[in-house]
DNA sequence: CAATAAATGCACTTCCATGGCATTACTTGA
DNA sequence: TCAAGTAATGCCATGGAAGTGCATTTATTG
């Protein structure tokens, strides 16, 4: 708990209980959470400081949104060098059987090249399918 | 209209008035539309008979679905060619300034290695930024 | 300790996707 | 051509998720 709360502070975020907590759990999986999943597991905490927490823990860079498709937001830790810039994206795989999605970090999402006049400031890239702990 | 109609049966679809005023209007547009879109152009027809219509268009191939990242569903006609295999994917791309979402079907998702035991079904890349017809 | 700022909780709204069921329109075989 | 069956449509309702406003509590700082 104390290298959550060091993590934190290091990017200016007050280190409440409800945020150590929520970074915790975040840092216990290896798929990405929902804010639904999130609140299944601390359902004393209000749905809208969970929804804060993570609104302020993407401004600030700690976690990423996912948007795997489903309609449902879904959240990640980013990693330690990440700066959340378009050379950091890494791809998503949401699995069709299990329906979990994970982060392939060290997957980057290919160069794309686009017509004139177009300007990239950001990539969202899911590949759906079966996952490796799935049975094809 | 004759030729929509023919389309429509090309694809084993009853072709009703409401399902070809409905192809007629996304083939007008370069842009994807929304349900929401749609049904203010036809105000007159019910929202669930739009969002049944554009389900049977997808079941056979006449439209593809986009997410772009708004969470509002878009759709877009498919190409002539296109049978939604992996190899037709095409990337989207979401402008932050006009907040429309356009398919660029000539720029395919290229191919991803992914790890071992992971199957690809599908996939969605989704490019954000400013298009060409708005300023940077 | 008082004053201020930040975080949290509660109530509520809105938007969209989607399902059930009754009704209307179409198709087809007798 | 008509009756019976099937498909399409319209209306109503529901549920999930995102998001906002405001009151209350908690933390910080002078």
């Amino acid at each position: 708990m104390k290298e959550i709360q060091k993590k934190l502070n290091d990017k200016s975020i007050r280190p409440t209980a409800v945020r150590m907590l929520v970074y915790n759990y975040l840092a216990s999986k290896t798929i990405a959470s929902s804010l639904t999943d999130i609140e299944r597991f601390m359902d004393q905490v209000d749905r809208t400081t969970l929804y804060r927490t993570l609104k302020t823990f993407e401004e600030k860079g700690v976690v990423h949104q996912i948007d795997d498709g489903t309609g449902v937001q879904k959240y990640a830790l980013c990693e330690e060098d990440c700066n959340c810039e378009p050379q950091d994206v890494h791809l998503h795989f949401h699995c069709i059987k299990c329906n979990e999605t994970q982060c392939l970090t060290n997957r980057k999402i290919p160069h794309i090249n686009l017509p004139k006049g177009f300007v990239v400031k950001d990539a969202n890239l899911v590949v759906k399918g079966i996952c490796d702990q799935c049975e094809p």
